[in-house]
DNA sequence: ACTATTTTTTAGGTTTGTCTAAAAATTTGA
DNA sequence: TCAAATTTTTAGACAAACCTAAAAAATAGT
């Protein structure tokens, strides 16, 4: 009986079946893996909850569940029933992984082939899926290593390990200091090409000229001399240093 | 009752549900119209059987049945059962578009990652799926629009038109005369890294030295002033001009 | 503390792309 | 030409990733 088991995974090692059990993250199982690392940290480390995950895969919390048992089968996740979800050490390395193949993509998109900040994201969504560490670390080669995607997202490097910059939201910067624009906490199309109509792109020196006491908008002046409002609701999604 | 269903199909339409109809190939469909049109024009434009489909796309007859009706419903492809299938225009189109993006991306891999052409194919295998006619519009323009990729095969343009060239097998030209290697027939990574070990690349010059009235092997001269033998094998998969 | 509400899980189904086994059609060849 | 061999299709199942509806657990409000 258990001998006969173990010859049968002994046949399966022979021919190479068993890395089956090994490989094999799935397309939908990474895009998990990678909203779940990317929750918690907007959660400061706390657990994310099931519901969450609905609203951002834009899938039912039935769905959700069942994908979470999976996940927690393979090791990935760390899952006690009606009480959310962590990584593991292993889900975290995929999901690093992923993010870093997104944010790599996006440089590419933007510095080689041209395409604006607003228009990479869906393109980069499909990209991150593809599998080749050999491609991953060449394209890093290509594009000079870089350490930050085109929105000023930080790129793991191949161990997982995120550079750090220290910066804060413009909305908490005081009036009269100069700072540069170092990222933006919001992707959407829309916001991105707000930016753009008004001369605010990553590198852009920015002087704070005045800020109204009714609803916190900001006057401020750019490294090109041109002098533009910035509402309080942009300022909270700008990041400067 | 007739009335119903129309009234519900506005409803749809109103909703914008009725694009998923026109939308929407999969991968996998993707790549059996791929593998069609591949092995229709090594057919000579004769229909393509249910066995051979089988045996490339490494799944059961019974599987390809399955897909084939499927693909028929949606128009890609002329099926009558028991008598094989040819593509579509619309089938056409789609299969174009897919081998344009693998050869596009070969280019990309090998021109600018510094990847051999041994090592490619897999890679290539999954970029040819990313679905966004801007990134591959933008790709053949950063690339210099190619026409041809690190294997000599020809790459379609926007709208499907195969750049030609005459060329034949170095295995039916005449000795003394000089050539130039532009392509090869296979693509496995052994027949490739034999060529490498051979010094014979894509752009090569060739003078047939000597050809063997026994086994048909030739020993030619390169442009490296090198002289190299080349087994009949070898001879009758290597395209020159 | 104990309902009422919200969140999460379970139960039961669907679709896509695969499989094996069996039936049906076609082709081969004596 | 017609029986045997081959090819192809059909029937019935399964796993993955989703759904809706209903049950169960957790949380909140009085
Ligand atoms: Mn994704
Ligand atoms: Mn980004
Ligand atoms: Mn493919
Ligand atoms: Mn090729």
């Amino acid at each position: 009986m258990s001998k006969n088991l173990i010859n049968w995974l002994e046949n399966l090692l022979l021919w190479g079946i068993i890395i089956k059990l090994k490989a094999m993250t799935s397309f939908t199982e990474e895009n998990y893996l990678k909203i779940i690392y990317m929750l918690t940290e907007q959660n400061g480390g706390n657990e994310v909850s099931t519901n969450e995950l609905a609203e951002i895969t834009q899938t039912k919390a039935a769905s959700v569940s069942d994908m979470l048992r999976k996940l927690a089968e393979k090791n990935l996740i760390n899952y006690r029933k009606y009480q959310g979800v962590t990584l593991t050490k292993e889900g975290q390395q995929i999901a690093l992984s992923v993010i870093r193949k997104h944010r790599l993509w996006e440089v590419f998109l933007v510095d080689k082939l041209g395409f604006g900040w607003d228009e990479i994201h869906d393109i980069a969504e499909q990209l991150e899926h593809i599998d080749s560490k050999e491609l991953t670390e060449k394209l890093d080669k290509f594009l000079g290593s870089p350490q930050f995607d085109p929105h000023g997202d930080p790129i793991p490097d191949s161990k997982g390990k995120m550079p750090s910059m220290a910066s804060c939201k413009l909305s908490e910067v005081p009036i009269d200091q100069t700072v540069v624009m170092v990222g933006v906490l919001v992707h959407s199309p829309a916001f991105l090409q707000h930016l753009d109509k008004n001369h605010i792109t990553l590198g852009s020196t920015i002087k704070i000229q005045e800020v109204s006491e009714f609803d916190k908008s900001f006057t401020v002046l750019l490294n090109n001399n041109q002098s533009v409002f910035v509402s309080n609701e942009v300022a909270k999604n700008l990041l400067v240093k």
